[in-house]
DNA sequence: CGCCGCTTGTGAGCACGTGAACAAGCGGCG
DNA sequence: CGCCGCTTGTTCACGTGCTCACAAGCGGCG
């Protein structure tokens, strides 16, 4: 690269695409490293996370020339440039809202807080569940939002509420300034531009699921009934 | 309209991104039908979904000529069509491995039975797990998954062990007659092309938001006040 | 019975992501 | 000190997915 100049610069735009394998790559050199590998070639690499040698090498050049021709990535060095990439230098506290079943198991995961992402507080709407503790961690009611954000400098919000819940607790995480949202509800939710927002659902992924094995042929063993496809004209 | 060779559903491939987006619509088409809407047009269908018109005319449109031009969509009809697309109009049974925090969240979580996934067995590998009773459900070990799954005609399994446990349970599974497979552990798992597989890891999608919170101009010692918005996040 | 507004279904153009191929460049060896 | 094998970084071609725009077609109305 001849402009020096740009080095600093962060205005590289990595693809999307790319951004969600970062973290998968990052996983991959931990386990490089703990096999106490000094350097890695990116077809190692493409093993170890399941992607191929050239999109590896692709992906990794969006953060920069970090390899050694003949040689490969070193792998620590690839570590802390993808971290810093990836802003995971700093812990980024993180509030669960809504304490169900699902939200009462990701406050017992411990795998948030070992990848530096702690969870900070809990909140719920349910006036029986306010007052109880998971994990050591005191569940505060939802109105409170404002007040823990500023004392815990939360991040990021994960909402496990029941669908109907959902956008106003979004609603309401963004006015106490969080500005990441993770959801679990099974419903759509808004947010304004600046705000970035990921969904996880559950039922959705087996669903996905449900139609591929469903185009596998599987009339094979009629399990229960055997499904009549009936050929009905629109609103007959 | 000569209808020909029209009847050939299975001939049609649909495109992976648009099978990703039929599990909202279906969610989004249950809501209009509690709404007690007739029928519903792609824009109105948009909306709901969070998608947009043009995306969702053509998503459907992979499924057959189901709309009435001038009118919509028939809500009934096109949720019938759609089901029966993604294979919900039988039950699914599945097993869950690993009762960690999340497996046994899942165990408990109604979500999945409602929505025609009913959890017909559990396996661990933890001796003391085992034998014990998750939400009406024996929880048994994970060497006698070939009966488990003859006798209860397991289709998909749930991953949700340790990553050091998640390919030799894949493995086990596969063995045993499962062809669809969703893993929660965070690594890879590799399967026979014959076999579905989607992963769902909590930690990356955190690290993904955390990427983009970076960006977003993160020198977050002024916490209390709400950051400048910057643009360039991803939304939706 | 013909016209008109409304909505679908689809074809074309474009952006993005993927995979293969190859020149550039580093380290080691004779 | 020059050659050679190895691996990166990049370029190019391709396929997939997305958006736009509009003709086709349906229902209603005068």
């Amino acid at each position: 690269m001849a402009d020096g100049t740009k080095r600093q610069r962060q205005a590289r735009k990595i693809p999307e695409a790319t951004v969600a394998r970062l973290p998968i790559y990052l996983r991959s050199l931990l386990e490089a490293a703990g096999d106490g590998l000094p350097t890695i070639s990116s077809e190692r690499l493409a093993e170890l996370s399941g992607f191929n040698a050239a999109k590896v090498r692709k992906d990794l050049s969006y953060l920069g020339s970090y390899g050694t021709r003949g040689v490969g990535y070193d792998v620590e060095y690839l570590q802390f440039q993808m971290s810093r990439e990836l802003g995971l230098t700093k812990d980024w506290h993180v509030v669960i809202a809504g304490l169900g079943n699902l939200g009462h198991a990701l406050a017992n995961y411990g795998g948030f807080g070992d990848r530096g992402f702690p969870v900070a507080a809990l909140v719920d709407a349910d006036p029986r569940v306010v007052g109880t503790e998971i994990n050591g961690i005191a569940v505060r009611h939802v109105d409170e939002l404002g007040d823990i954000a500023a004392e815990h400098h939360i991040a990021i919000g994960i909402i496990a509420t029941p669908a109907s819940a959902a956008q106003d607790v979004a609603d309401r995480l963004i006015a106490a300034g969080v500005s990441s949202i993770l959801n679990f509800a099974p419903t759509i939710v808004s947010v304004p531009p600046e705000v970035s927002l990921r969904k996880v659902d559950l039922a959705v992924e087996l669903q996905i699921l449900s139609f591929y094995q469903q185009r596998r042929g599987a009339d094979a063993r009629t399990a229960s009934l055997p499904p009549e496809p009936a050929a009905m004209p629109p609103a007959g």
